[in-house]
DNA sequence: ACCAAGGATGGAACGTCATTCCAATCTGTG
DNA sequence: CACAGATTGGAATGACGTTCCATCCTTGGT
């Protein structure tokens, strides 16, 4: 594009902005400061300048993405539309949820689990138990977010997912049926997959136990 | 220590067995081929004889760490004990769970994936929701674990995480109440709080919830 | 308007890492 | 005993994050 130096000076946000679009165009893994420096037509000592590493870097745009989802989820959500909505938010950018995390803190981490743990108040959980229960919530929230679990993702062509879920479908028919009695009939169920109907099969899960269990209930003996 | 090249010969096993316990000792992010190369007392061209690459390797030390879990988890447990030796296991290589995988399939994995939805045959669940079901359950098992939101396990002592813990419940405590009404309450909690038993609540919950939407059943238990 | 002081910048230089390459050694087989 | 292929060790390569430093720019005091 242009080869001459930036004009407008560097700031801590404009950095972080160029970083999420990077990292959104590359993943994490090829995500480097090369392209970074090249993007904002600067040099490396600019960005450490402003940014301490690497590492730091990531972890502000995780916080941005995070902090720009919570805006964007009006304060009046429940606890199922709240999680949709950071659900949604960091699955746009794949690379953030591995970054959230309550301690050391992401500043808007805690503003998360503030949410849940508040949406808990209205609810006949005992106080004693709110603490414990909002943080598995924002545990299976972003966790589940973050792993992933059936990287199909990388084909960015919803036909190409569809065909690469295929054939791992046949690959599972093939499976010994003694080893693998389930897997070995569930094969369509893996041609239907999708991962956010996954996460929201064990947000329901999650959700119907915590209605059981603030109902009348101890928490069951498993 | 010894100067002398090894005398046994190389295998992937052999060198998975190393590459676990470097990575035990020095975390995924410490984990070298230099490192690797010298327990080994060998080069970099034997080890990739028998690896394709670090990722590779990796991988194949998870499945192994998987593997030796689900083998030591006796057949006949139930999906509550079944998930916490699974955790267990992972916990003891916090490195391990990331890359713990259904599709590119893990193979141990497929076997816990097929474990849960075995489990799952005995419950009243309707049998077009059990792979759903059974992904989800799995999805919090592995991710949760991986995810690990609370990093203060750095700090190897416990004295030392007791403390690191109470520095933070005591940051929460000078929050603005106003915008965070919740965890300022909570600081107590936070004190208390530990890796195992917040995955178990979180475990329970999702078990009540599979017991509540299969109909009132008991499904956990055998 | 001038000047010092420190805030910001760009890019060269450095050390570390994963990976590749290749000459050397071992092992089985005829 | 010789040859081919399997296996090994370590040097060479290239990419990367980070540090260093000379330079530029801004600001406030005079």
């Amino acid at each position: 594009m242009s080869p001459a130096r930036r004009t407008e000076s560097l700031s801590r946000e404009v950095v972080v902005t160029a970083a999420i679009e990077l990292l959104d165009e590359h993943g994490e893994r090829g995500f480097t400061f090369k392209l970074l420096t090249e993007r904002l037509r600067t040099g490396a000592g600019a960005v450490y300048w402003h940014v301490a590493n690497k590492e730091e870097l990531v972890r502000l745009c995780a916080d941005r993405v995070l902090g720009d989802a919570l805006a964007a989820a009006g304060p009046e959500q429940d606890l199922r539309s709240l999680a949709l909505s950071v659900y949604d938010a960091l699955d746009r950018h794949s690379w953030a949820a591995r970054h959230v995390i309550v301690l050391p803190s992401l500043p808007h981490a805690l503003h998360l689990l503030d949410r849940i743990g508040t949406l808990l108040t209205g609810t006949p959980l005992p106080a004693e138990r709110r603490f414990l229960v909002a943080t598995a919530i924002f545990n299976y929230v972003v966790s589940v977010t973050a792993q992933d679990v059936v990287r199909v993702a990388t084909v960015d062509t919803a036909a190409g997912r569809d065909a690469l879920l295929a054939a791992y479908a046949k690959s599972w028919e093939s499976l010994d049926p003694q080893t693998f009695p389930f897997l070995t009939g569930a094969a369509t169920d893996l041609r239907e997959h999708d991962d956010r109907d996954q996460f929201v099969t064990g947000l329901d899960l999650l959700l119907d136990g915590l209605r059981h269990q603030s109902g009348g209930g101890q928490p069951g003996e498993g």
